[in-house]
DNA sequence: TTATATACGACTAAATTAGTCGTAATTAAT
DNA sequence: ATTAATTACGACTAATTTAGTCGTATATAA
């Protein structure tokens, strides 16, 4: 519970690695998972959606690779979560409204009040304060 | 990704209830999971739970059920959810330390901050903070 | 032309979470 | 005493989510 996935986490162990490396230098899918001990096609799957996202720029043919495209101050932590996974919160309610229990619910107010607490704090964050 | 667990979000909906009850009456698993619409049996396991750790008291019997056993503002969430799920943490390797790829992790730092932001948090609102 | 990259969706496997079942023990009410 | 309602608890199954793989296409440097 409370868990980051896989997913951000190795996008978070790519960013890092860019923003240690020469600004324009490329490096690949295949040459980061050795580096780090990610499989390979997953971590592929990771840096080609933030490629997507315009987060890093792609470079394809032999030689090609990645690096970043953006200053990482710029893309809060938030933000980042849900580029990669989808909406966040502690509990579904937050955003689905499929909630079956709505009317009996009796945490949905203090629940949301930890979720915006856990926002926020992702909120004032960016993808810099990863790098520290 | 960051979510609670039902487990959780159940022992917390009965504990809310429990706060908002009489003192001294008792509410059966049953009852409660109508209430709610949660499994029963499922609720049932979860206020077994509370009841070996002394949150809640158990009256077995017709007519028996379970109360609150101690002042809410007396536990802390982090322990409440430590108890419930075990250790909690956004990434295994803050409490496991079987992470293969210790060495070349470019993002344990950095991750440690937002864990300890997190739960320090928790560590500052109790079960009381649950009721508002 | 070839080898090395990225791109991307479909698929499979593994792990976690949610929920069920069976059986035992306790006790109030009759 | 017997019965019915309750807690206790572990083993099991089902569902969902997460992790990882595969196949195929496209681009490009050498």
């Amino acid at each position: 519970m409370l868990k980051i996935t896989r997913k951000v986490e190795y996008a978070l162990i790519a960013l890092r690695h860019f923003q240690n490396q020469e600004k324009n230098k490329l490096t690949s899918a295949k040459e980061m998972s050795k580096t780090y001990g990610i499989p390979q096609e997953l971590l592929a799957k990771i840096l080609q959606r933030l490629a997507r996202e315009k987060i890093i720029n792609a470079v394809k043919g032999p030689s090609g690779g990645y690096k970043l495209a953006v200053d990482p101050k710029t893309i809060n932590m938030t933000k980042f979560f849900e580029i990669m996974e989808g909406p966040m919160g502690i509990m579904d309610c937050y955003f689905d409204s499929g909630c079956e229990q709505l009317q009996s619910c009796n945490i949905r107010t203090p629940l949301n009040r930890i979720n915006d607490s856990i926002r926020s704090m992702f909120d004032n964050m960016t993808l810099a304060d990863i790098t520290y």
